[in-house]
DNA sequence: CGCCAAGTTGTAATCGATTACAGAAACGGC
DNA sequence: GCCGTTTCTGTAATCGATTACAACTTGGCG
């Protein structure tokens, strides 16, 4: 049997190592792995030889055998959004000191490419799975659940599942943006949703409702302003939101945002409409992505914290991964930050009520 | 030899298979991979037990037979970069028709996270590379180059090698966004700078000054406005720029910003001082993100194909992976678009040539 | 000096796929 | 009916690591 020789270019075995060396291959594995189980002047020989043939042991021959790829698949909706990318980022930043990797799976989106990530999880190709879509991916009738591999989810729970999530208090965050615009003095309220039948959508419109009525604003004041098929938590969506809102007979004097970015669509409608915000309707959004402290007027906002988000999922996932499974930690909510700001403001002096209501005719006359 | 029966959330394997199907595991895999050579009865037999068993081949396995991953590594300094996250999905797009994942290596903007990523080069644990960086990442001495896999840049050329790489012309660009300014008659032009000794910037610096030169504007009008340290191409750089820009004695009426983000950030400074822009200060930026369709006003921007930039680099990768060297492609240059809007205009009465100038003294008095 | 335990090292099995090679079966031509 | 070719299938080698087990050395203790 003739053995490659590592010439520049080829990649060294440990088989070569251990020529080098002089040992064998199970004493280089040692040597590396193991130190204290052998020799000294051993482990010196096999270092020396590792570095002069620029050895790296192989990633999938080493899978094979010890059964862990050291490698998490990460499923996003869309990897161009601000909110998932910091996510992705935090996740990055906590695995990477376990020695994990990161392997992206991008839906796009798109519901068709589910099954190439099923696959990777079937393959045995990664440890574990972050999930920061809000469902369990599957094709074909075979979800991904039942590949057996740990779990867990960011951003929002999986319904009918036990599996962990780590996330904020959406329906706390819903009523808390009810109240502060209700405190502004706002008696009809709108909310520019994100994608239909969505957790977090329903868990942030749900809870913005009853935060509402809690502040005693009339059921029919409360709408919802839908952002068109299939547009997520985009810009766009906020621009189709926004022209349904320009469209309204009765319009609602404050508007919460399904998301930043829904808002941000939501305020350039507005600015090109002429209607002023916060003057003429008050404008909040959700998550607290950089860009709202850019925007004009700056954005009133929810911030969740989506790098430590990232990294508390990272850490759950480590510690099942790892066999630890820590029950206690099976939901993790992290506190989020009300940003009051410059987009959201007292409403304009006709449709503030009954005191104002009194002034109104004056002021039309 | 005992095996393991394939039991619910046991994994199976081809031996699992075989047995199910009563054929060998040679013949599994090739009703998987080549059934036109395997008796149709045979395959439809091994068909049923692989769908009766939920069998995917181990990748593991597989790759460390056939020495090929169907995996490639991107290199990234920011995933939670607009322009990087959306040249991402194109990657992702371009690769997953041919069966690739995505390995994200995130730099973090941190030098010190290169290690991780080379060895995954030198591990075999991908095929191929893309770099989003605009260097070849190296640790200890040993250079990724040096792991012999084939490598492509996006965005950025790598200098001193002959690694293929896929972008715009950014010294077209530089000069076009110089002549945008000067044809609407400023004649003292800022250049609101990236990451110093970044390739991408120095070309678009450069360039912005050569073109600037062509149109007649006088050399000691032309200034570089530094973002600060470390801070790349940020919204805080930007800000920074901005405020190097307020404290300036003689202030460019018209300043390029080396990236949307940058122009964001420098613009909000200029309202916050109460500095309007077009009217008193031109503002453009470079890049075409999303965001910029909400700014106000919306910004002049040039527009990189930012999603083909990607799906060209992952098609290029893909011929050097199949060993089709098309040395035709080693340079490929996609076309941008200038987007002159609301952010540019005329420069103010009082700064606009000589005329102007002649003026200035009564407007003070 | 003999024996047992502890410490080292090497041999070879193992992970789960692909594929070279050999053998068997089927087929056709003379 | 025999032989060569084609088609199909199975056996076993192979990829490159880790690690169980065996073998050997060394040292301590009675």
């Amino acid at each position: 049997m003739r053995r490659r020789t590592a010439g520049p270019g080829a990649t060294a075995t440990i088989a070569d190592v251990a020529a080098r060396a002089g040992v064998s291959t199970a004493t280089v594995s040692r040597a590396l792995a193991t130190p204290d189980r052998v020799r000294p002047e051993l482990v010196e020989l096999v270092m020396r030889a590792v570095s002069e043939s620029g050895y790296t042991p192989n990633n999938s021959a080493r899978t094979l055998r010890t059964q862990r790829s050291r490698m998490v698949l990460v499923v996003v909706p869309s990897v161009a959004n601000q909110m998932y990318a910091h996510v992705l980022r935090g996740i990055d930043t906590g695995l990477a000191p376990a020695g994990y990797g990161v392997i992206i799976g991008n839906l796009d989106n798109a519901p068709n490419k589910e099954g190439r990530f099923v696959d990777f999880a079937f393959a045995r190709q990664v440890d574990g799975v972050i999930l920061l879509c809000g469902f369990v991916p599957g094709s074909h009738g075979r979800s991904m659940a039942s590949a057996g591999l740990p779990m867990v989810s960011i951003l929002s729970p999986i319904v009918d599942s036990d599996i962990p999530d780590v996330g904020i208090d959406d329906h706390a965050a819903g009523r808390e943006a009810a109240r502060h615009l209700a405190r502004l003095g706002h008696r009809r309220l709108g909310y520019a949703a994100g994608p239909r039948e969505h957790v977090v959508d329903t868990a942030r419109w749900t809870s913005f409702r009853e935060g509402a009525l809690a502040e005693g604003v009339d059921p029919a004041d409360i709408v919802r302003i839908e952002g068109g098929e299939g547009m997520r938590y985009t810009y766009r969506s906020g621009v189709a939101a926004g022209e349904r809102f320009l469209a309204m007979t009765r319009r609602p004097t404050a508007v919460f945002c399904g998301s930043d970015e829904i808002a941000i669509g939501f305020m350039k409608v507005m600015r090109d409409a002429g209607v002023s915000v916060p003057e003429d309707v008050s404008v909040m959004g959700i998550d607290g992505i950089e860009q709202t402290d850019y925007t004009h007027p700056v954005l009133t906002t929810i911030r969740q914290p989506r790098q430590d988000l990232g990294r508390a999922g990272a850490e759950l996932l480590l510690g099942m991964m790892d066999g630890r499974s820590d029950a206690a930690h099976r939901r993790v909510r992290l506190p989020f930050e009300f940003l009051a700001r410059a987009s959201t403001g007292a409403p304009p002096a006709e449709a503030a009520g009954r005191i104002s209501q009194d002034l109104a005719p004056a002021r039309m006359g």
